[in-house]
DNA sequence: TATGAACCTTCCTGTTACTGGAAGGTCAAG
DNA sequence: CTTGACCTTCCAGTAACAGGAAGGTTCATA
């Protein structure tokens, strides 16, 4: 498939999908026309990367993820290393996920109109 | 306290804390030797935004969050828009982040050494 | 067959959100 | 009174894109 359809099926814009395969992330094959030419796998990368960079990793963790999840052999020590750091990480964005909306949810609904001063909740939102 | 301890405290470099000062996103006082003076309120504001970008969250969306926090009026319906919005942004970053675990915690203790033609795996990194 | 819209290509510039470093002022300790 | 660890401003560089120009491709329609 052209890159445009990559683009809609993995919601990156073309532009961002060309600059990862600037910075070799990802090598789409090319029609005779000169035209990328992306497969289904093509298009699992590109929702995994668009996916993670979304979720706050930098586009070297990203690479990390994507070798991991590319690496034939992956019973190596390293890749297991790698991949239970980065499961520290997500296990930690998930609970400051869990912080943040817990106290947007207090903004909307019980602290309605309150002077700043007053509420409990700016104490919530620096800790942990 | 200097911008060295409010680093200290906050999780963010000096370097990004005048930053925000430049771009507008706090206002620390003043020493008289024309040192940045941080109060608490400050070190809250600091840690926030600290997380809130690692978790994905542009500058303009935390500028958006923190007037959500600093705004006296918090019953105006624009404002809770904004924070119904963010909500569910969280959500949907939340289930994300539980897939990617998920994932990632397959490819460490399930999948040891297969090929990755064979691995089901491949497919749940796409789905959602 | 041609012409126009909707694709695609490369290349170059601009933006966002920092990061590093130079040049120099401030402060507490020895 | 100097040394080292702070702090200041300013300017340049980087990362991760985004916008747009200039031009080739494809395909439906006139």
């Amino acid at each position: 498939m052209n890159i445009g359809e990559a683009s809609g099926r993995s919601g990156l814009p073309a532009k961002t999908i060309r600059y990862y395969e600037d910075i070799g992330l990802i090598r789409p094959d090319r029609s005779d026309n000169g035209y990328r030419d992306y497969g289904a796998d093509d298009v699992h990368k590109l929702r995994f990367l668009h996916r993670s960079r979304s979720l706050g990793f930098s586009v070297e963790e990203c690479r990390q993820l994507l070798a991991l999840y590319e690496d034939k052999s992956r019973a190596s020590a390293d890749v297991k290393d790698i991949a239970a750091t980065k499961l520290t990480e997500i296990d930690r964005k998930i609970r400051e996920l869990t912080e943040l909306r817990r106290t947007l949810e207090h903004l909307v609904h019980a602290c309605h109109g309150n002077e700043r001063p007053d509420c409990p909740i700016l104490e919530e939102l620096s800790e942990g």
